[in-house]
RNA sequence: GGCCCCGUAGCUCAACUGGAUAGAGUAUCACACUACGAAUGUGACGGUUGCAGGUUCGAAUCUUGCCGGGGUCACCA
C-alpha cells in the first residue's frame, strides 16, 4: 500500500497543480485503504484541496479521479462518495505485486547490511534475588520482540541486559541462607537455583519482621525499629564487606548467583529469549562516578554542604536529583549514566530502547536530560519503551501478599492446559510422545505469548490466568491452527501435483484476501517505528480471519479450473509463509500439523 | 498536593495517528458439518468513546476544566 502511495503522490500534486493551480507539498496529500463496503482499493481525501480547487468536495474529487485516470496506467477507474475519492487500481498491479512477494525469499523481511543503522535494545535486567515474575514475562516477550521487528526493518540489532547482581536484597539473600539454610544447594534440594535464593529473600523478610516486632514490644519507635533490627544492620555490613572484596562474602556472593544464572537460563529458554551481551551490576556500578565528577568540574552539576552531588533539572521543568551520596558512594541514576556511556562506546548504536516498566518514566526521563546536560548529542536517540503494569483478576501483584504469579509456574500451567484442552477435543491422533510434548509446548505458549504481546505495550493490562488460554478468537493457538491447515493443505496439493501459479484472473474474495497479505511489509516497518508488536499481533489475526473467510467461500480443490486451484494454492502458501514469519517475530512457534 | 500515563460494547482488546455508519473476540440467542481440518464460518443483540466546553469541512484521537483508576515525586534499585 506504502507502494501505491508513493506512486501517486506527485501525480496527485500535479494534477492538483495543473487543475487548480495550486503548489501543495506531499504532507498534504492523505490516503486510506478504501473500506469494504464502497468500490475501490486506495482513497484519496480531497477536503484539503477544496480551499484551492474553490468548488465543492464531490467536483473537486471527480476532477482529481478523471486526471488520475486518464494519466496514470494502473489507475483503472474512480467513484466519489462525499470528499472521498475512491481509486481502483488495476488487476495487473494486484498481480504483479503479488507474482515479486511469492519470489522474494522472505517476504516483507529485510535484511541489514553494515551500513544500517545499529539499535541496542535493552530488556528483562532482573535482580538476583528471587525468581522472575509475570511484569518479567511482559519485559521480555516484548523487549524481544521489538528487537526481532527492528531486525525485520532492516536496521542491526544486539539485545542486552543488565543484571542486578548486587546491592542489599542480594546480601539479605545471602545472609538468611547463612543462618538458616543449613548448606542447602540447587543440587541436594532439587530446587531450581533462582527459586532456591528467592526462598531465602522471603525467610529474610519474615525474620526481619520478627525482630522489628520485638522491638517494638520494648516501646522502640517503628521509625527506628526497621533501622535497627539486627539483621538489618547485619545484611548491610554484609554489602560494606563485599564492597571491601571480603573473600568470604564474594565467595558465598558467586555461588548464589551461579545458581540464579542457571535458573534464569532455563526461564529464558523456555521463554525463547536470547541476548547478545550481558552486563553486570557488579561490573558497572562504579563507571559513573567519573562522569559525575567531570560534570560537576564543569558545573553542570552542583556539591551540597554535606558532600552530596546533585543536579538541578528545574529549567527542564524537572527536580532536583542526587547524583552521588555525600560519602561519594554511587545510586541507581549513577549506574545508569555509565552503563549508557558504556554501551556507546561498545556499540556506537544510533539507537537505543529501553524495556523498562512505566513506573521508571520519570527515572528515563531525567536520565536522558542529564546525558544530554554531559554533551553526548545520541543522547536524543535513546528510547524509554515503558510498558503498563500486568493486572491480576485479584487485583495488583503484591510480592508480600503472595499474589505474585511465578514465570516458571505460569509456563507450565499454560502448557498442561493446552495438553488437557487438546486432548479433550481429541485432536492430535498418530503423534509420538515427543511430538505431542513439543505441541503442547507451542501452543501454550504460543496462548501466552500472543495474550500479552497483543495488547498495546503502553497500556496496562489484565491477565486472567484461566482465561487466557482461549483457543477460540483473537488468541495465539487460532492463529497456529490456521497455520497447520494451511500446511495440510499444501501437502494435499503436492500429492495432486498442483503447482502454485501467479497467473489468474482475481476474483473479489481473492482479491480482499491479497490485499491484506500485500500490507506485511509496512506493518513490519510500522511496527518497528513505534515499537509494538502489538501492531503485528493484530495484523496477524487480521489476514487469518480474512483467510479463514475466503477459506470457507472458495473451494480450493473443487469444481474450480486448474488455474485458480493454482492460482489459490500459491495464494494459500504464502498466506501461510506470512503467518510462520509474523509468528516468529514475536517469539512464537507455529506447528506444521497440530 | 505537583508531574506523568490510562478511561472505547457486560468482559478482554482494535481503530492505519484528524476522516466515511467506532470495529473484532468473548458472553447470550439463532443458523451451517455426506465438506480442503468445525480449535471454523454466517447472522442477531450489544455504544452519548468517563463528563462538560473549545478548535474545523470532520474529533475516540488535538485543547481546557472537572470525575474516576494507576504510577511517581528516596542518600532504594
Amino acid at each position: 500500500m506504502k507502494d501505491l502511495e508513493v506512486r501517486l503522490v506527485q501525480p496527485i500534486l500535479t494534477a492538483v497543480k495543473e487543475l487548480f493551480n495550486a503548489d501543495l507539498n506531499q504532507d498534504q496529500v492523505s490516503f486510506q485503504t478504501t473500506r469494504k463496503e464502497f468500490e475501490g482499493d486506495l482513497t484519496l481525501v480531497v477536503f484539503p484541496f477544496v480551499r484551492f480547487s474553490k468548488k465543492g468536495p464531490e467536483q473537486t474529487a471527480e476532477n482529481i479521479g478523471k486526471h488520475l485516470v486518464d494519466n496514470i496506467g494502473f489507475v483503472e477507474k474512480f467513484n466519489v462518495v462525499k470528499g472521498f475519492l475512491n481509486l481502483v487500481i488495476s488487476e495487473s498491479y494486484w498481480l504483479d505485486t503479488y507474482a515479486k512477494a511469492l519470489a522474494a525469499d522472505n517476504f516483507g523481511i529485510l535484511e541489514a547490511t553494515e551500513k544500517d543503522p545499529q539499535i541496542v535494545v535493552e530488556y528483562s535486567s532482573p535482580n538476583t534475588n528471587k525468581p522472575l515474575h509475570l511484569g518479567h514475562v511482559r519485559n521480555n516477550l516484548l523487549g524481544y520482540s521489538v528487537a526481532e521487528i527492528i531486525k525485520a526493518s532492516g536496521k542491526r540489532v544486539k539485545k542486552v541486559q543488565i543484571i542486578n547482581d548486587r546491592g542489599i536484597h542480594i546480601c539479605k539473600s545471602m545472609l538468611a541462607w547463612k543462618l538458616y539454610g543449613d548448606g542447602e544447594t540447587p543440587d541436594s534440594t532439587g530446587i531450581k537455583g533462582d527459586h532456591l535464593v528467592g526462598k531465602y529473600y522471603v525467610r529474610f523478610d519474615k525474620e526481619y519482621k520478627k525482630e522489628i516486632a520485638q522491638l517494638l514490644a520494648t516501646g522502640m519507635p517503628e521509625e527506628e525499629a526497621k533501622k535497627e533490627a539486627p539483621l538489618l544492620v547485619e545484611a548491610q555490613n554484609m554489602l560494606r564487606a563485599w564492597e571491601a572484596k571480603n573473600t568470604e562474602v564474594v565467595a558465598l556472593w558467586q555461588m548464589m548467583n551461579s545458581w540464579v544464572y542457571k535458573g534464569f537460563e532455563a526461564t529464558y529458554q523456555q521463554m525463547g529469549v536470547d541476548f547478545d551481551k550481558h552486563y553486570y551490576e557488579s561490573e558497572t556500578y562504579l563507571l559513573g562516578k567519573k562522569y559525575i565528577e567531570s560534570g560537576l568540574e564543569k558545573e553542570l552539576f552542583y556539591k551540597k554542604d554535606d558532600g552530596s552531588v546533585w543536579v538541578d533539572l528545574t529549567e527542564e521543568k524537572l527536580d532536583h536529583k542526587l547524583l552521588l551520596r555525600g560519602d561519594g558512594t554511587s545510586v541507581y541514576m549513577t549506574q545508569d549514566i555509565g552503563t549508557a556511556i558504556q554501551r556507546h562506546l561498545d556499540f556506537g548504536f544510533n539507537e537505543m530502547v529501553y524495556t523498562v516498566g512505566n513506573e521508571q518514566d520519570y527515572h528515563f526521563n531525567v536520565l536522558f536530560k542529564i546525558l544530554n546536560r554531559l554533551g553526548y548529542t545520541w543522547a536524543k536517540d535513546c528510547y524509554h519503551l515503558s510498558y503498563g503494569m500486568v493486572d491480576l483478576p485479584s487485583g495488583k501483584m503484591k510480592s508480600r501478599e503472595g499474589t505474585v504469579v511465578d514465570a516458571d509456574d505460569l509456563m507450565q500451567e499454560m502448557i498442561s492446559t493446552a495438553k488437557s484442552i487438546s486432548e479433550e477435543l481429541g485432536k492430535l491422533e498418530g503423534f509420538n510422545e515427543q511430538e505431542l510434548n513439543s505441541i503442547y509446548e507451542m501452543i501454550g505458549m504460543g496462548a501466552l505469548k500472543y495474550f500479552i504481546l497483543k495488547v498495546d505495550p503502553k497500556k496496562r493490562m489484565l491477565f486472567d490466568p484461566s482465561e487466557s488460554i482461549d483457543f477460540n478468537g483473537n488468541t495465539g493457538p487460532f492463529i497456529q491452527y490456521t497455520h497447520a491447515r494451511i500446511c495440510s493443505l499444501q501437502r494435499r496439493a503436492s500429492d495432486l501435483k498442483i503447482t502454485s501459479s501467479p497467473e489468474s484472473k482475481l476474483h473479489l474474495k481473492e482479491k480482499e484476501l491479497l490485499k491484506v497479505l500485500l500490507r506485511y511489509p509496512d506493518v513490519i516497518q510500522e511496527s518497528a517505528k513505534e515499537y509494538s508488536p502489538a501492531i503485528v499481533a493484530n495484523y496477524s489475526y487480521d489476514l487469518v480471519k480474512e483467510y479463514n473467510q475466503f477459506y470457507q467461500q472458495v473451494p480450493i480443490f473443487g469444481t474450480a479450473s486448474e488455474q485458480d486451484k493454482a492460482f489459490r494454492i500459491g495464494l494459500s502458501g504464502l498466506v501461510g509463509n506470512v503467518i510462520a514469519s509474523a509468528m516468529n517475530l514475536l517469539g512464537i512457534t507455529v506447528p506444521e500439523r497440530m
